[in-house]
RNA sequence: GGGCUAGUAGCUCAGCUGGCUAGAGCGCACCCCUGAUAAGGGUGAGGUCGGAGGUUCGAGUCCUCUCUGGCCCA
């Protein structure tokens, strides 16, 4: 049986959309409970792949679970729009049509307005594919008015969030390294390097200790002499901004003397070094940990100034000495040793790669790369040049010019995790703490645990890029160089950009842009300055920052709720969108944005091994659809433990396949069962018979319908399929669909055991397609309005509970049934292959059989079944010399030659005399 | 290297606080049906629970180490 279901279900949403399904589900459900949900924003770049795909369907899971439970639950889909990657796209094809020259020409805020117009243009391209690829999923959501984080709407929501943090008193400047590109005087992401091989001058450099005595102590011997510490570097113009020198607090050092000094090096590396720098006749005096070199200190070979030796546990015994240079203004390591050990992030050189005036005169305004070889031979006069090579390594470089970067400390904007809120004196690190052990659920659980270990370490949030296309940081500077930006001026900005979006920025003077600022009234404002002497600065927000205010820019802009209910979303966010929405969100209004989260895992392949082009492992959901339909994808998505990795290959999708045409195969016996009968004429189930096969099978499907809403509320969806599933496949299809056949084919159509029977169908079905709406929407309304002379649609309804009584003994008759098949499985070896030559005969000690003796043989699919008291066994009756009716090929007792020659039961004569 | 996480029949998964011969569905094998038919039904065979130690009267279930994946960092 073929479902054709990439050409039905394009025609099942056509008719939803003509019908307005999203609007008219949340206008029918509008004095509904909220249930407040949010949609994380996807990249809008590149088509949708299977990490999407199962997220999304997830998501419309509960989307349409909710709905179909009452509840109000708006949907609004999103894209982060802004960012690097797609920067960088646009650039990448600007560089292959040759335009890049013409653009480089431009003026700085022309040359960023043609940029963010080709990144617009390309993004919006994108997320419409994104959207139409979403919707072949058929997932329902307000695809009329998504978010893009790029919208002036939007980008405005995202400043008032920032003025909120600025007035709490948390967004700071400070410097920070980035990888700094000399040629074009701006930072570079690491998507703008490229790795070449270049070479550097190697240097090993003694920096000379301070107290002799300590050192001795450290190592156990008498120092007459302070000795030096020996670091190794190929960036030898660094060395200027040197604060520390780092070891490993658990590594061994040696006191090696040699003809020329006494110096420290690793102990492993000590023969290494003494080969490379032709150190000569040497000896070790003594050894200790890097731990008791902490603290010790040293003087600079060139600059008036002592600094300590401190601890890195980045520090290696590869190459090098085992001591490291450590030069917090020029990388990142160094960064974070620096803020760790309270050093000063110096950085003495300027955009243009020059020295500034901080350095010794011999070095001010000289070229870093002219620098190297000048610092060489200063540090030989001076002898604390041990030894100089050339060094080749792979190196950074500007992937537009090529030239070689380096790493330049420049002002940043942060976000303090550290420093108490104004409002509640709590950081945002406790804060963040605080509300991840109390208020917020995570399934599952050990998301908890996860989250709480990366905000426990988790440093300043950096949230300044050096880009074009984003959000811009509204800050503006003055002639002399003060920063200004204050709440109001930011929320002044939030204004300008909510009615003329960002490009404003780029395109309007500082007094347009805070037009509606009141300078004088305006506490916080730097005393003295006017509007005129204004100009803009040029960074940018952190994309993580912009989708991280989405809980206001989306739920609380359109009055949706907040705090939000759920957040669904890969276990690749905790760090990334939960714990940047989770930051802001507690910084702007106190509370988590959100009250629990529920992270999937990712989709590898059928080994586990994650996709990737190179092993040719990779799925691609254009032809999943395509080959399986959205209904079969979805059903996928259902089966699956979604918490952990999942695999997927097109052998799975195939067996999901099968699963899904056992479903849809029992729903369409249902349905073909159903051409004769009017439900309406019918009268209702009230009054079933406990002990009857209808009554069992009704209360089966009432137990599914709690089952399936219970688990599907506590987000088990596999719960739910798998009971769908076995529903279906067993209780439908083995036992009831086969148990019925014979009064649906062969009862005279209007006779109330087969009408009854229909009734209970009708009920079925109804349920089920209810039940299976959310994981099938296709197949499910197809199937509903079949049930309904091809009109209304499932996803509109609501479940509604069966009432129905059951005897409480139908659980030791399935029992006794499957002893039943059993034996009748035996009598294959006497020859009685075919069920319908048996007669059953039951033991009945207790005497509870009566009740059910209507619908034994059918439910044992045999011709007769007697109860027979005194038997202590079944026994299957051969009954193959018994006629059989040529109508029902039942063998009962009452087959026998009618007037017209045929051999039938009563019940099929008096049939087929009601038929003429 | 660090944090988190997974590894049970060919496949997808159950197995709660340790306790009868480790379960289900699919697939597979064999059989039945041919009025759900590019369908339906029945029976059955498959596992040293990633590996190695250990705790215990007893471990898939607890502890240690280890191997192979995954996510996020460094």
């Amino acid at each position: 049986m073929r479902a054709n279901l990439r050409q039905n279900e394009q025609a099942s949403r056509k008719r939803w959309t003509a019908e307005s399904l999203y609007a008219s589900l949340m206008d029918v459900r509008s004095g509904g409970d909220p249930f407040v949900f949010h949609d994380g924003p996807p990249y809008a770049n590149g088509s949708i792949h299977n990490g999407h795909m199962m997220n999304k369907v997830l998501k419309d899971f509960v989307v349409r679970i909710q709905g179909m439970e009452g509840r109000s639950c708006p949907f609004v889909p999103g894209w982060d729009c802004h960012g690097l990657p797609i920067e960088h796209m646009v650039m990448t094809e600007l560089q292959k049509k040759g335009k890049l020259q013409k653009l480089n020409d431009l003026e700085p805020g022309p040359r960023s307005m043609a940029i963010r117009k080709a990144c617009a243009t390309y993004a919006q391209k994108q997320q419409k594919q994104q959207a139409e690829q979403m919707q072949r999923l058929l997932t329902l959501a307000d695809y009329d008015d998504p978010y893009l984080t790029m919208n002036p709407g939007y980008e405005q929501a995202v400043l008032e969030v920032f003025a909120d943090l600025v007035k709490k008193g948390i967004v700071f400047r400070q410097l920070k390294p980035v990888h700094w590109s000399i040629e074009n005087e701006t930072a570079l992401a690491e998507a703008e390097l490229e790795y070449e091989d270049r070479e550097d001058p190697s240097v090993y450099v003694d920096f000379p200790l301070l107290d002799a005595g300590v050192v001795g102590s450290a190592f156990g011997v008498e120092c007459d002499t302070p000795p030096s510490l020996l670091i190794w570097t190929t960036t030898p113009w660094t060395l200027v901004a040197n604060r520390a020198i780092a070891v490993h607090e658990r590594g061994r050092y040696a006191l090696v003397s040699s003809g020329n000094g006494l110096r420290i090096i690793a102990s492993e590396l000590v023969s290494k070094v003494a080969e490379t720098t032709g150190l000569g006749e040497h000896e070790v005096l003594g050894e200790c940990d890097g731990a008791a070199l902490l603290g010790l200190e040293y003087g600079h070979p060139f600059c008036e100034r002592t600094s300590p030796v401190v601890a890195a546990d980045y520090v290696t015994f590869e190459d090098g000495t085992g001591l490291v240079h450590t030069a917090p203004g020029h990388g990142t390591d160094d960064y974070f040793t620096g803020i760790r050990e309270g050093l000063e992030v110096a950085c003495p050189v300027r955009g243009d790669g020059t020295y500034d005036e901080t350095v010794p005169d011999w070095l001010k305004g000289l070229d870093v790369w002219a620098a190297n070889p000048v610092v060489v031979e200063h540090l030989r006069g001076s002898g604390h040049l041990l030894h100089h090579q050339p060094y080749l390594h792979s190196y950074p470089h500007d992937w537009r010019g090529g030239s070689p970067v380096i790493f330049r400390s420049t002002e940043q904007w942060f976000i303090s995790v550290n420093d108490p809120v104004e409002s509640t004196g709590v950081s945002l690190r406790d804060a963040a703490m605080k509300a991840t052990a109390e208020d917020i659920d995570f399934i599952p659980e050990w998301g908890r645990n996860r989250m709480r270990g990366m905000l426990e370490s988790r440093p300043d949030w950096c949230i300044s890029r050096q880009r074009a296309w984003g959000l811009p940081i509204p800050a503006f500077v003055t002639a002399d160089g003060t920063i200004v930006l204050t709440e109001a001026s930011t929320r002044a900005v939030a204004e300008a950009f909510g009615e003329r979006g960002s490009d404003a920025w780029f395109t309007e003077t500082p007094a347009q842009l805070l037009a509606t600022w009141d300078i004088d009234a305006d506490p916080d404002a730097p005393e003295g300055i006017a509007l005129e002497d204004l100009s803009t600065t040029s960074d940018i927000f952190d994309v993580w920052f912009e989708s991280g205010s989405s809980w206001n820019a989306v739920m609380r802009r359109r009055g949706l709720g907040y705090p939000i209910d759920l957040y669904l979303e890969g276990s690749d966010q905790h760090r990334g969108w939960f714990q940047l929405s989770l930051l802001p969100g507690l910084g702007a209004t106190g509370c988590s944005p959100f009250k629990s989260v529920i992270t999937h895992g990712f989709v590898n392949d059928r080994q586990g091994r994650k996709m990737s082009k190179s092993l040719g492992n990779t799925l691609n959901v254009e032809d999943l659809l395509n080959d399986n339909g959205a209904d079969v994808c979805r059903w996928w998505v259902s089966s699956l433990s979604y918490e952990n990795d999942v695999r997927a290959d097109d052998e799975i999708f195939k067996l999901a396949g099968e699963s899904y045409r056992k479903v849809r195969n029992t729903l369409r016996f249902l349905l073909g069962n159903l051409g004769d009968f009017d439900h309406d004429a019918a009268s209702p189930l009230t009054d079933l018979e406990p002990a009857s096969l209808d009554a069992w099978v009704l209360a089966e499907t009432r137990a599914l319908q709690d089952r399936v809403r219970a688990s599907c509320l506590e987000y088990d969806f596999r719960r739910a399929h798998l009971a769908l599933f076995d529903f279906c496949n067993d209780t439908l299809s083995a036992v009831y669909c086969v148990a019925v056949k014979d009064r649906l084919y062969c009862d005279a159509p209007d006779t109330p055991r087969r009408r009854r029977t229909q009734a209970v169908l009708h009920a079925i079905a109804s349920t089920l397609c209810r039940l299976l709406a959310p994981f099938l929407p296709h197949t499910a309304d197809e199937s509903w309005r079949s049930l309904h002379g091809g009109a209304g649609c499932v996803h509109m309804e609501r479940h509604q509970p069966l009432d129905v009584t059951a005897d409480e003994h139908w659980s030791s008759v399935m029992t006794l049934r499957d002893a039943v098949l059993k034996a009748l499985e035996e009598a294959k070896a006497r020859g009685i292959e075919n069920s319908l030559d048996a007669g059953v005969v039951l033991p009945d000690p207790k005497g509870r059989l009566a009740d059910f003796q209507s619908d034994l043989a059918d439910l044992f699919e045999v011709s007769r079944v007697r109860i027979d008291a005194d038997a202590d066994t079944i026994s299957i009756e051969d009954l193959r010399d018994q006629p059989a009716c040529e109508r029902s090929w039942r063998r009962d007792e009452t087959v026998s030659e009618r007037e017209n020659g045929s051999m039938l039961s009563d019940r099929d004569w008096a049939a087929v005399q009601t038929a003429r």
